[in-house]
DNA sequence: CTTGAACCTCTAGTTGCTAGAGATCCTACA
DNA sequence: TGTAGGATCTCTAGCAACTAGAGGTTCAAG
C-alpha cells in the first residue's frame, strides 16, 4: 500500500537502491499501480528492513540472499544461518585486525612528522621505503 | 632496464595492475623496447614501491597521486602530506570503530543461536527486527 | 486544470582492480 | 637457424554495491 518513496523513507534504503535490489532479484517485483508505479505491502517492508539490517552488519548481498531464503523456510534447521553469521564474524574480525596494524603504522608516521619540508618528511619517507616500516605484508 | 614481469616480481604488484596504474596516469609511461614492450628504470621501481606501500596502508589512489606529486617537490612544506596521512588515519579509526560494533552484534547473534530451527533462530530474528539489536545507525 | 514533485526506464560511472581473447615478441634449446 | 614456450601487447568486459543522470510519465495538491 506504499509507494517506493514511502518504502524508502520507512526503511532508510534509497529509492534507486530498492530498484537495484529488485533488478538483481533480492527483492520480489511488487505489484504496480494503474500508472505503472511500484506498490509495496507490509511483507516487502519487512524484507527490506531485513536486508538493510544485514547490510549494516556488512553481510554481502549473496549472503543476504541465502539468509532470506532461509527465513522463508521456518521449519529448516538454522545451522546454515549460523554458519553464514559466523563466516561474517570471522571476516569482520580479520578486517579489524588488519586495520589495527594500519592504524599503528599511520600513527607512527604522523607522529614522526616534523612539519618541515617534504625532503625530510617521515610520511613520505616511510611510504617510499618499505624497510622503514614495522611489518611485512598486510592487505588494505 | 627491467621488463614489466621483473618489475612486478620486484614490487609485488601484479602485471595488469602496473598497466592499470599507467593507464590512469599514476605511473609514467615507460620507454619501450624495439618490440614495443615496456622497459622500466630504477625510478619507476621506487615509485611503484611507494604506491604499493601506500596502497597497503589503505590510501586511495587519488591520495597517492597527491602524495607522489608532493614527493616530487622536496622543497615544499610537508603539511599537505601530513594532512593526507591524518585523514587516512581518521578514516581507518572510524572503520575500526564501526567494525567493532558489528563484531559485538554478530557475536551476540551467533552466541544466542540455539541451533534449533529457523523459526526460533536468533540470527534470523535479529536481522528481521531492528528493535532487537543494540544500536541505531552504523554503516557497513 | 495546472504545476511540480515523485515516479518510470535506461545507460553509464564509481573504485581498484581482475580475467579473458587474440596477437606479437623474446629467449633458450636442439 | 628453427621453433616452442612463455612473456608481453592491446582491448574489452566483469566484480561489488551501488550512484548519478537523461529524458519521459504519473500523481496529488491547490
Amino acid at each position: 500500500m506504499l509507494g517506493i518513496g514511502k518504502l524508502s523513507a520507512a526503511t532508510g534504503v534509497k529509492v534507486p537502491t530498492i530498484r537495484y535490489y529488485e533488478q538483481i532479484g533480492l527483492l520480489q517485483a511488487p505489484a504496480r499501480s494503474v500508472g505503472n508505479q511500484r506498490v509495496y505491502d507490509g511483507r516487502a517492508l519487512d524484507r527490506l528492513r531485513f536486508i538493510r539490517h544485514a547490510r549494516e552488519l556488512g553481510f554481502p548481498l549473496e549472503a543476504i540472499r541465502e539468509l532470506l531464503s532461509l527465513s522463508d523456510q521456518p521449519g529448516m534447521p538454522c545451522a546454515a544461518a549460523d554458519i553464514i553469521a559466523k563466516r561474517q564474524l570471522v571476516s569482520v574480525q580479520g578486517r579489524i585486525a588488519r586495520l589495527r596494524l594500519l592504524q599503528d603504522e599511520l600513527e607512527r608516521m604522523v607522529s614522526q612528522c616534523a612539519h618541515g619540508t617534504v625532503s625530510d618528511c617521515k610520511v613520505i619517507e616511510v611510504l617510499g621505503d618499505h624497510g622503514l616500516c614495522l611489518h611485512g605484508d598486510h592487505g588494505a
